[in-house]
DNA sequence: AGCTGATCATGT
DNA sequence: ACATGATCAGCT
């Protein structure tokens, strides 16, 4: 009975938080910051997590730079995804750090990429450069799942990528390896340094690395969504 | 340093 | 034109 109410609650709180999501599609940047209380940067240069910044604010996700999903209760994590004039993503997305030490024991099904990733709250936005920043507005959101066979992908390509690493190959890992996600530094600038395992099984000290979410996989989504093509 | 939020800017 | 490697801001 107890697990029947709380599955409820769940859905009931889901369903608000997409309510509310789908009554930001159509507002500009500058509509939702006044709202805010938020300042409209001039662009992004210097406030790249501006955007992402003002829908957190707007939906009530938790803050912080823990590594959790925005809103761990719903298991449901908050991602925009900036798209030009025919809809297609203008940038890769970010999902998480990559872990590069004792990563033996590290599963998919246990996976900090995967744990992201089973429900994701996808809100488009306009991201086109030629529009001022404070009259780009914001697209229609979505929720979204992997399909068996994205999943499948992404599983795919993770354990690609974790083999390198526990082999200590981690810096001869390109962003072209992966079909669907893809490791890319992940740091302030190119001299951080963090652990990682060597050639020969010894300490090393490498760049930080992320997994990101490449725009093919992520323009397909966005196509299947709203029936383009 | 290492997470979060990401986009920039340059090379191809 | 586009993706890769580099970078920016805030908080812990």
């Amino acid at each position: 009975m107890k697990g029947l109410i709380r599955f409820d609650e769940v859905n009931v709180q889901l369903k608000q938080l997409f309510d509310k999501a789908s009554a930001l599609a159509g507002y500009s940047f500058a509509e939702l910051a006044a709202e805010q209380g938020m300042v409209v940067p001039k662009d992004l240069r210097r406030n790249k997590g501006w955007v992402g910044q003002l829908l957190e604010s707007a939906l009530g996700a938790s803050a912080g730079s823990q590594a959790l999903q925005d809103f761990p209760e719903l298991g449901v994590e908050l991602k925009t995804i900036p798209l030009d004039a025919n809809g297609k993503p203008l940038e890769t997305t970010f999902v998480c750090t990559t872990p590069l030490i004792n990563v033996h024991e590290l599963t998919w099904e246990s996976s900090n990429v995967r744990n992201k990733l089973q429900c994701v709250l996808w809100i488009p936005i306009d991201g086109r450069r030629e529009v001022p920043l404070a009259e780009r507005t914001i697209g229609t959101a979505f929720l979204w799942q992997p399909s068996a066979a994205q999943e499948a992908q992404l599983k795919a390509d993770w354990q690609e990528h974790m083999d390198k690493i526990a082999l200590g190959e981690v810096e001869s890992i390109t962003a072209h390896q992966g079909e669907v996600l893809q490791l890319r530094p992940k740091a302030a600038n190119s001299r951080v340094l963090t652990d990682a395992i060597g050639a020969n099984g010894e300490a090393i000290q490498t760049l930080p690395r992320g997994f990101y979410l490449k725009t093919q996989f992520t323009g397909q989504i966005i196509r299947d969504t709203f029936n383009l093509n």
